[in-house]
DNA sequence: CTTGTGTCCTGTAGGC
DNA sequence: TGCCTACAGGACACAA
């Protein structure tokens, strides 16, 4: 799914195109892609709502309209969102939102495992607790080695788990927290409370780093081509990829096998000859 | 509170 | 071709 740079992409995409576009009508192709209310009081209190903006809060969209609710949007592992005309129905589109221009914006999510929710400003963190407690996002200017080293104080959980947890690391995913360690030189293994405040320091110049990078290319489409921009464009940033993905394959930097493990259930790639 | 594990759901790639 | 397994960018519930 997307992390950061991809959900943010597709927002800055979306922004122009759908600001002031008032949603005509809604589609809804399988019920329990609505998380929240159910999928009837969705898609009456949907229609006829106009969009005023479009922002985002770690991995979230948030289409703020004017009937003073809110559609919010989680993509999870495999959501997309396109821009389609009346008549092109992607495969897999769980959710189609029709405009009042002969487009539509159409929610495709093969696993069904992202949801989108319309709710009122008060429920959205009773409904959404995630959204709540999200912590700061590593290009927020407050993520600072303080920040992150009071998150890491006295914890044994491995590093690359608490750079996945959103309530410290907002926004972050499995593919930016492995980069990021390697660009800071970091197994993810180690216990995130042993690291060193100067180790702490270099995490948080390398998620700023490397999630800005990650931003400026557009995102990371792998070859299986899950994640992409709402006109159909690829990301870039998958030809910068150092570790990710590259099990076996000679580090950049000194040659060495990337290694692959699983920390907790994830896959994770680290070089061992780079990362301590 | 912290940590590790399993689950949600479906499709695809690769091995045999 | 068919069958089986492993895997997939996330988040949360649950147990210890």
């Amino acid at each position: 799914m997307p992390e950061l740079p991809e959900v943010e992409t597709i927002r800055r995409y979306l922004s122009p195109v759908l600001r002031n576009r008032i949603i005509k009508n809604v589609v809804i192709r399988r019920n329990d892609a609505v998380g929240f209310p159910s999928s009837a009081r969705f898609r009456q209190e949907a229609r006829n709502a106009r969009i005023y903006q479009i922002s985002r809060k770690g991995k979230y969209l948030l289409f703020s309209l004017t009937s003073h609710k809110v559609l919010v949007i989680h993509l999870r592992l495999s959501g997309q969102l396109r821009i389609t005309q009346a008549d092109q129905v992607p495969k897999y589109e769980r959710i189609r939102f029709i405009l009042d221009n002969d487009s539509a914006l159409s929610f495709i999510e093969p696993r069904v495992l992202g949801k989108v929710y319309l709710l009122k400003d008060s429920e959205l963190s009773k409904i959404i607790p995630g959204l709540a407690q999200m912590g700061l996002e590593p290009i927020d200017h407050r993520f600072n080695t303080q920040y992150l080293a009071e998150k890491f104080i006295h914890r044994q959980a491995k590093v690359k788990t608490l750079l996945l947890d959103q309530k410290i690391c907002a926004g972050v995913g499995n593919i930016y927290s492995d980069e990021a360690l390697f660009y800071a030189g970091i197994m993810p293994i180690r216990p995130a409370g042993s690291l060193r405040r100067n180790e702490v320091k270099r995490l948080v110049i390398a998620l700023r780093h490397i999630i800005n990078k990650a931003l400026r290319a557009m995102g990371t489409t792998m070859t299986d081509g899950r994640y992409l921009q709402p006109d159909g464009a690829r990301g870039m940033f998958q030809y910068q990829l150092m570790v990710v993905g590259r099990e076996s394959l000679p580090c950049y930097k000194c040659g060495k096998k990337i290694i692959r493990i699983t920390i907790s259930n994830r896959s994770s790639y680290y070089c061992p000859v780079c990362q301590h």
